[in-house]
DNA sequence: CTTTTGATGCCCT
DNA sequence: GGGCATCAAAAGA
C-alpha cells in the first residue's frame, strides 16, 4: 500500500524538492481552488528570499512550523501564498498559478473577470481569486478551511528561472506543469 | 501582438 | 526614501 507514498507531500524536503512534488497538486480554501500548475522555489539562504536577511515580523512565518502557510504583501498592492517548508528554517514553496476547478464562479465574483486564465494565473491572481489574505497567514495548510491532495500520479514538469527577482535570476527553481494553459507565463518553447 | 508605466503598503537602510 | 516574489490599462507596431 505504499506505492502512493512516493507522492505524499513531505513538508521537511528542500523547497527545489516539493516545489516539484506540488505541481498538480490540487488546493482549495473553504471549497475555491484547483490543481497547483506553477511554482517557484525559495531556499534558506537565498538571496532572492524574502528570509535572506533573517527573521522579522513580516517573514515570521517561514521560520516557524513547515506545512504552514506564509502570507505577504507585495509591491503594497497584491499577496502571495507560500508553503512553509524544508529541513531547515527560511525555506518556501511560492504557489504562482492554479488550474480552476472548483468554485469558479466564486473567483469570478473576487476577481471582476470571466476568463479561466485570467482567474489564478499569477501569485497576485490566485490569492484574490481563492480569497486569501494576511489572516491566513501561519495557518496550517493541510487542515480547514485548507484542503492539499498531492497529485495521484507523476506528471512533466517544466523547469525555468523564477519570475520578477532581480538576485538569483539565474537558479532554476521555477517549475510547472508542462503544456498548462494555466501558467502566469509562458516558458521557452523548443525552437529557442 | 509587445512594451511601458502607475498604483500601492510595508520593510529595510 | 528606495525597492519590492505584481497587475491592469494604455500606447505602439
Amino acid at each position: 500500500m505504499t506505492a502512493a507514498a512516493d507522492l505524499r507531500l513531505d513538508f521537511t524536503q528542500p523547497p527545489q524538492v516539493l516545489a516539484r512534488r506540488l505541481i498538480g497538486a490540487r488546493l482549495t480554501l473553504d471549497g475555491v481552488g484547483g490543481r497547483i500548475v506553477e511554482t517557484e522555489a525559495y531556499d534558506a539562504g537565498d538571496p532572492a528570499s524574502h528570509s535572506f536577511s533573517g527573521p522579522s515580523a513580516r517573514n515570521a512565518a517561514m521560520f516557524g512550523p513547515v506545512g504552514r502557510a506564509y502570507v505577504s504583501r507585495i509591491y503594497g498592492v497584491h499577496l502571495c501564498l507560500n508553503v512553509v517548508c524544508g529541513p531547515e528554517p527560511g525555506g518556501a514553496v511560492l504557489i504562482r498559478a492554479i488550474e480552476p476547478l472548483v468554485g469558479i464562479e466564486d473567483m469570478r465574483i473576487r476577481r471582476g473577470a470571466d476568463a479561466p486564465r485570467a482567474l489564478c494565473a499569477g501569485p497576485g491572481r490566485l490569492c484574490q481569486a481563492l480569497g486569501v489574505t494576511m489572516a491566513h497567514n501561519h495557518v496550517s495548510l493541510t487542515a480547514e478551511p485548507f484542503v492539499l491532495e498531492p497529485p495521484v500520479a507523476p506528471l512533466d514538469i517544466a523547469v525555468g528561472p523564477r519570475i520578477g527577482i532581480t538576485k538569483a535570476v539565474d537558479r532554476p527553481w521555477r517549475f510547472a506543469l508542462a503544456g498548462s494553459a494555466y501558467v502566469s507565463r509562458r516558458f521557452p518553447g523548443p525552437g529557442a
